[in-house]
RNA sequence: GGAGAGGUGGCUGAGUCCGGUUGAAAGCGCUCGACUCGAAAUCGAGUGUGCCUCGCGGCACCGUGGGUUCGAAUCCCACCCUCUCCGCCA
C-alpha cells in the first residue's frame, strides 16, 4: 500500500509509475472517494465536538439540579445525523482503502524500464556452463530412471503438477533443506522459523496476495489459506507491532512447503518439477531501516547465491525491468540457475526490496532515533527453490550412465554418498 | 467439544457493581533539566497512536463488531483471542 499523502502529491509520479508496470488502476476514482471521504469527516468531526460539548454541559446542569431537556432534544438530532454520515462515511472509507489495496508499488529510480522478461538487465553470471559428451537428458528422466521421482503416482493421488520423492530422491531433497537452513543460520545470521502453512486473510493482505491475487491461491475453510511462500507468515510475524530500534535489522530464514495453483500458467512447464503445486523453498525475510535496505537487498541476494555457489551450480542474476516486477515489490533480483536439458536459465529465486509497501499493509513499525513510529523496510528472497535446485542438480550433475554425482557439500547431509544410482527392484 | 477466569497506555495495575469534564489513577520505565568532580539517590518538567486541518484546533481509539443513551472503558448483544480444568486426539 502506498502512502495516499504522499500519492495526493505525486499522482504524476504514481501514475507513470502505473504505465511503466503496464498496469491500469483507476486512480481517478480512488481521488473521488477520498474527496468525499474527507468532506464528511470533515462534517461529523464537527458535529460531534459539538455534541461532546453538550454532553458536558448536561452533565453540569444535571449536578446543579437543572433542567438539560431542550439541549438533550436538540442532540438527539444531531446523534441522529452523526450516526448516518459515519455510515456513508465507513462505506466510503472501506471501498477507499480497498482500492487503494489493488495499487501495485512504485519501482525504485534503479530499476530498468521495459515491457517484459525481454527486457530484464543481466547484472551477474557465474560458474561455468557444463559440456557434455553425450545428449543431456531433462531431469524428469534421470529420475524416473533412478526410480526417485514418482509423476504418476504423485497425479493419481493429488493431481498433475504434483510428484512423490522417494529414497535417495526424498533424502536428497531433505538434506538440501538442512544444508541450505544450516548456511544461512551459521554463516549468514539469519534465525530459523518454522511457520505455520496456513494463514489467515489478513496475513495474506499484508503481504501483498490479496486482494489481487487469490485466484493464485488455494483456499480453506475457517478464513485460512495454504501459504504461496513463507514471506507470508515470517514477514506477518511482526505485523501491527512497533519494534525497538535496536532490533533492526531483523533476519529470518524460514523452510516451508509452498502452495501454488499456477491458475493460467496450463501450457508451462508441464513436465517434471519446474512448476508444482506444492514444493519446498527455504525463505529469507529482512526487517530494516529505511535508510539502508538497498544495502541489505545487496547482501540479501549475496546470501542466496551463496547457496549455488556452494553447489557449484551456474547461474545469472538479473534485474527485473518495471514490466516485470511483481505487484508488492519496488526492485527485484531473480537469480537463475543453468538448467542444461532446455539451454536456459530458470529463475531459482527472486530477492526484492518492498521498501514500507508491505509494512504499511500488514502494519509493522520500529520507533527511529527521535521516537517516533515508522514503517520499517521488508525484504526477502528465496534463498533457495528447493524443487528448482533439485532439478539443477539431476541435469548439471548427471553422468552418462544415468548416475547422478552428489554435490561435495551435500554429502554429509546424505550419509556420505557421493552418488545416486537406480534403486535396487523398483515397484 | 464441555466448564470456568480474563483481555485497559512501553510494563505492572486501578477504574467497570452505582454511565458524565478519565486518553484514562498510581507505580515502574523512558526523555530533558536541577543537584554532583562524576554517578546513585532526590527534586522539577515531559512522555500513546491514528485521522482531519495551512494553522489554531478538532475527532477517534480501554480485544473486535453492533446496540442503548444527550453522553459508554463502564450497561446490553454477538464474535475473537489467551489462560486453567475435563473430554478427545498426532
Amino acid at each position: 500500500m502506498l502512502d495516499w499523502k504522499w500519492v495526493r502529491e505525486n499522482r504524476k509520479t504514481v501514475e507513470e509509475a502505473l504505465y511503466q508496470r503496464r498496469t491500469k488502476v483507476d486512480i481517478q476514482s480512488i481521488f473521488e472517494l477520498d474527496e468525499e471521504r474527507r468532506m464528511l469527516q470533515q462534517e461529523a468531526d464537527g458535529l460531534k465536538a459539538q455534541r461532546n460539548e453538550a454532553s458536558r454541559n448536561i452533565g453540569k446542569m444535571k449536578k446543579e439540579g437543572a433542567d438539560p431537556g431542550p439541549i438533550v432534544t436538540q442532540m438527539q438530532k444531531v446523534s441522529e445525523r452523526v450516526k448516518n454520515i459515519d455510515i456513508r462515511l465507513k462505506e466510503l472509507e472501506e471501498s477507499w482503502r480497498e482500492r487503494l489495496l489493488w495499487i501495485p508499488n512504485v519501482p525504485h529510480s534503479s530499476v530498468p524500464i521495459g515491457e517484459g522478461e525481454g527486457d530484464n538487465v543481466d547484472v551477474k553470471h557465474w560458474g561455468d556452463i557444463p559440456e557434455f559428451s553425450f545428449p543431456p537428458r531433462p531431469h524428469w528422466e534421470i529420475g524416473e530412471g533412478l526410480g526417485i521421482l514418482d509423476f504418476e503416482r504423485g497425479a493419481k493421488i493429488a493431481s498433475s503438477r504434483f510428484t512423490v520423492l522417494t529414497g535417495q530422491g526424498a533424502l536428497l531433497e531433505r538434506a538440501l533443506v538442512s544444508f541450505m537452513l544450516d548456511l544461512h543460520t551459521n554463516r549468514h545470521g539469519y534465525l530459523e522459523v518454522f511457520p505455520p502453512f496456513m494463514v489467515n486473510t489478513q496475513a495474506m493482505t499484508g503481504t501483498g496476495q490479496l486482494p489481487k491475487f487469490s485466484d493464485d491461491l488455494y483456499h480453506c475453510q475457517d478464513d485460512l489459506h495454504l501459504i504461496p511462500t513463507a514471506e507470508v507468515p515470517v514477514t506477518n510475524l511482526h505485523a501491527g507491532e512497533v519494534l525497538p530500534l535496536e532490533a533492526l535489522p531483523l533476519f529470518y530464514t524460514a523452510y516451508s512447503a509452498c502452495f501454488r495453483r499456477e491458475a493460467g500458467s496450463y501450457g508451462k512447464d508441464v513436465r517434471g518439477l519446474i512448476r508444482q503445486h506444492q514444493f519446498n523453498k527455504v525463505e529469507l525475510v529482512k526487517f530494516t531501516h529505511p535508510d539502508t535496505s538497498y544495502q541489505e537487498l545487496e547482501t540479501l541476494l549475496e546470501d542466496a547465491s551463496r547457496v549455488l555457489e556452494l553447489l557449484e551450480l551456474p547461474y545469472r542474476v538479473v534485474t527485473l525491468c518495471t514490466g516485470d516486477l511483481g505487484f508488492a515489490a519496488a526492485k527485484t533480483y531473480d537469480i537463475e540457475v543453468w538448467v542444461p536439458s532446455q539451454h536456459t536459465y530458470r529463475e531459482i529465486s527472486s530477492c526484492s526490496n518492498f521498501e514500507d509497501f508491505q509494512a504499511r499493509r500488514a502494519d509493522i513499525r520500529f520507533r527511529d532515533e527521535r521516537g517516533k513510529p515508522r514503517f520499517v523496510h521488508t525484504l526477502n528472497g528465496s534463498g533457495v527453490a528447493v524443487g528448482r535446485t533439485m532439478v539443477a542438480i539431476l541435469e548439471n550433475y548427471q553422468n552418462e550412465d544415468g548416475t547422478v554425482t552428489i554435490p561435495n557439500v551435500l554429502r554429509p547431509f546424505m550419509g556420505g554418498m557421493d552418488r545416486i544410482v537406480p534403486r535396487e527392484g523398483v515397484v
